[in-house]
DNA sequence: GTTCCGCATGAATCGATAG
DNA sequence: ACTATCGATTCATGCGGAA
């Protein structure tokens, strides 16, 4: 491991009262009573969705999630360090013709239970599934639900710099339909000069608005998220070393973010099908760097 | 005039219980009240947002706005056809480091009240306002809340297909920073050929993620919303000559969408000054479209 | 007739200052 | 202590004037 330890949290492991760096396979409201307080820097979760479809294994029924939830946020604003953020990416889906309200209701109970709704964020996913029914299109977004326990936090906005307006947008917009079939015929002269133009102009902050796509590499799993979500989040509201905990942590992509990000992570998973899984992406990559070092130190 | 009156509403504007094509001014409440029933095909309007700040010169506090609001959209439940559809544009501000909650509180009363919240768009704010502070990013993004009366409404979806991918963003997306970078030198070969796939491709449903920039600048007045904003939404659930009621009509920009589409609008305002400068920008909008006309006959 | 550059203008938000 | 006001910050866009 390239991480290491600050004292804080060494004292903590050292006292065998957190573990980290591991997946843990069992109830995450269990677990999460077992950690002691204001341990977490980060907390990054993508929940399983309210269903009623009683065949899904462990679907929560709607008008049930909120009370579900509520006893997890709790023990989750406890074990968050005062100045530490909590994201909830979340979505609800439609039923009846109707979009669900459990995830408004959340947030409403989860003001009431002492967390700040600090912001929204949307991720725009960009190659969402086709689809089309008659009373709706697809759904291309999801929330991403910033709570944290005081208004000031830590957040590095630096990290996550983008470039200077889109460039190829920026182009684009404003070009008019005509301007574009003329273009066609001059490349190579007007074009790339302007292009080069736009390059190495400064970078701006982002938006509140994500543009990722979903991941398409199906590889016998299915991430609920790309592994560019948590990526972003992280680097936005921690710093390296920082301990990151993902409570329902799926098929691990919260974890394999926090590796490549140099943070360590704690991961809580029911299902030990998956825990598998995410140990089997996490022993992967690990592998797949000490390679990449072993083939570095040759080529000196 | 290019609209026509279908037989329906040729009755009730013919027994001067509705005005029709114009701009009222009065108070949405009082004028709503003195509609008949079920006499409207859609509704698109973006109400004044909450505002606690004393100065602004009417802004509802953030606490009284349901309150406010549900008599409001009582009425339009009442003037609304049973197929039609009510797009509320909205988007809550931050105060206090939090964002507001009374939007989501506002859906779930409008539920309560009868209506049925069958989706929510996202209009992605291209240009959004500037601005750096401590805790978020600049606010990309307001809420088109989607309501209805039955689960079974009007919808076209066919008017609203865009062509197939967007290639720029599609591009985009794939390239990690380095590419962007590296593609500077080979502007000009795959560059061109892109823009020539964009003609002649298939078109495809949208999403629910509209991609539209706010209209500011000098054009002597502002509107908070983009023209085609309305425009997306009126082709999706109006056929032509329907009726499209704004109650906060402001700078216009929804009847505008209307003359352009050829539905029949009808808005209401409080502030005269709004009425004449939609009206100014309605009169402007006719006279241009009158002198293509001639124009168009003297080519010929 | 083009293209380029400068500039005003936003449904913003926070922190400091003043009452 | 609590509330109202003001200045600083920031960036995509469209317009007008200049080359």
């Amino acid at each position: 491991m390239t991480t290491t330890l600050n004292r804080e949290l060494s004292e903590v492991v050292s006292s065998n009262r957190l573990n980290i760096d591991t997946i843990i396979h069992g109830d995450c409201l269990t677990i999460l009573k077992t950690m002691p307080d204001t341990c977490i820097d980060f907390i990054f979760t993508s929940p399983p969705y309210a269903d009623n479809r009683k065949k899904t294994y462990k679907g929560i029924p709607t008008n049930r999630y909120v009370e579900w939830f509520l006893p997890i946020s709790n023990e989750l604003r406890r074990v968050l360090k005062p100045e530490g953020s909590f994201v909830l990416n979340i979505k609800e889906r439609s039923e009846g013709g109707e979009r669900q309200t459990y995830v408004i209701e959340l947030i409403l109970a989860m003001k009431k239970q002492g967390w700040l709704w600090t912001e929204e964020y949307i991720w725009h996913k960009k190659n969402c599934y086709p689809g089309k029914w008659p009373n709706r299109f697809r759904d291309a977004w999801e929330r991403c639900l910033h709570f944290t326990k005081k208004k000031k936090f830590k957040m590095f906005q630096d990290t996550v710099m983008v470039p200077m307006g889109d460039w190829a947008e920026k182009r684009l917009a404003r070009l008019s339909e005509r301007d574009k079939i003329r273009d066609e015929s001059r490349v190579g002269s007007g074009f790339g000069k302007n292009v080069s133009n736009w390059l190495g102009k400064q970078y701006v902050y982002p938006t509140n608005v994500l543009h990722l796509g979903t991941e398409c590499g199906n590889r016998g799993h299915s991430a609920s998220f790309p592994v560019t979500l948590p990526t972003w989040f992280i680097k936005l509201f921690t710093e390296e070393d920082d301990l990151v905990l993902d409570p329902f942590m799926g098929a691990g992509t919260t974890a394999l973010a926090c590796i490549q990000l140099k943070r360590h992570y704690l991961g809580i998973e029911m299902m030990e099908k998956y825990c598998d899984l995410a140990q089997g992406s996490i022993n992967k990559w690990n592998e797949r760097i000490n390679n990449n070092n072993n083939i570095r130190q040759l080529s000196f």
